[in-house]
DNA sequence: CCCGGGGAAAGTGTGTACACTTTGCGTCGG
DNA sequence: CCGACGCAAAGTGTACACACTTTCCCCGGG
């Protein structure tokens, strides 16, 4: 899993992981062994494979005998989802505040200002989202336990096909960069404690943000989905 | 995966686990697709399926072209899946403390006086070993947080296999009650910050012991194996 | 018109054959 | 005698065929 991974089932399963995440294939969607062979020129075989190793990731949900689908959060499961990710991500910034090199830091104030700067500037959203995740992710990798930031950026993961419904609501973004300032400013000085509560309420309420939105959308206008709408209700 | 699993790559992945937790598979033994299949009776094409699954869950380690064995853990990352385990279980327990119902605390103090029963009569230690997971176990699913519980008993998993390398070093036992002592009291005085603080010390010794525990074995006396001695080194 | 049974269609689960990659050993040349 | 090349054996990766399970549509009965 670590070597080179050429083989066709890897192929595979990284395309339809970016299929997942570029919202090409969308939560409840279904995956069919023979269509996604012959999509892409191989046997059914590697498929399978690529399918049972995105299941036990999470990302895609299979019972016997029946179509895998892309996994579906109901609102429940996704807060859950966001409570366990906020505590993981504060573990994780809790050991990061004492363990972040220079280097890092000031990578992640780096970030950070760009953040800043695209807010001022009215920049694109996407380059700002994107700068959110990549600030997150230092703020794990931080801490420099690979089993720690494994486990977290797992269970971010299984978030992230959600992610596409972008929440713009107004003055979201500039609550999300206070947000953000607020961490910094825990790290730098160096209080492990303030870090991780400041991260735990930030991720909690941004989970809490993207929840309502996608319960507002699926029900009042679905077709902002690529593929017209979500197919199931969430069980 | 939560409907009946009755088939037959379901039934070889079980097997496979229970092989594993129960020493007859030890960490660094291959797993050869076919000997497995004549064994279990079944072509190789269901195995694969479970090893990929076992793969994925970190259980067993998978390259290409290379045959899978299951997983083996060198010093450093366990020391990091032990921190990491401490860090979940901290979070865990930080929400378990106001979440607990009263029906589950009761029994845990319970389980946690059955293990202290346990101690003064010098009872079997196997038993102890048991009321010990039992007693974390209910502490981390006290958060009532599936996702959490899930991530959580997913990393304990991991270092499974290696329990059964039981550490009785001479006061450890008595050690271990008196931290989970600690917890207790944390917890019934919903003190959520001093519980967090007292399992993510008591799970991070704990780790520190057995690895110490380990790593002395493997050089010194190997030959308490079942196999005979671990294979390979740790990469 | 609605309900239930039967059967075909769709799709997954498994067996099997074969191709490719890796590894180790034997052999040939120096 | 030693080293390197190459071949053969072992084992994984993939293709394909078929069995079994589920689903859904159609049809007949009430």
């Amino acid at each position: 899993m670590t070597d080179r991974d050429l083989t066709q089932a890897n192929t595979v399963r990284l395309a339809i992981e970016r299929e997942i995440f570029g919202g090409q294939l969308a939560p409840g969607d279904a995956l069919e062994e023979g269509r996604l062979a012959s999509r892409f020129g191989v046997s059914r075989t590697p498929v399978r494979e690529a399918i049972t190793q995105l299941a036990q990731a999470g990302l895609i949900t299979k019972r016997p005998h029946k179509r895998a689908v892309v996994a579906q959060l109901d609102p429940g499961t996704m807060l859950e989802l966001f409570e366990a990710l906020a505590e993981l991500e504060g573990a994780a910034i809790f050991l990061s505040t004492a363990r972040m090199l220079e280097a890092e830091k000031s990578e992640l104030r780096d970030i950070h200002e760009a953040a800043a700067e695209n807010l001022r500037s009215n920049g694109d959203p996407n380059e700002y989202a994107d700068l959110g995740f990549a600030f997150h992710q230092r703020l794990v990798r931080g801490c420099h336990n690979t089993a720690l930031i494994d486990t977290t950026e797992w269970l971010a993961l299984r978030v992230l096909p959600y992610r596409r419904f972008q929440v713009v609501a107004p003055g979201r973004l500039q609550r999300n960069q206070a947000d953000h300032d607020a961490i910094i400013s825990a790290i730098f000085s160096g209080d492990a404690e303030a870090a991780r509560e400041e991260i735990r309420r930030h991720t909690l309420e941004q989970g809490d943000a993207l929840m309502r939105f996608i319960a507002f959308n699926k029900t009042s206008h679905a077709d902002f989905h690529p593929n017209g709408l979500i197919k199931e209700q969430p069980l």
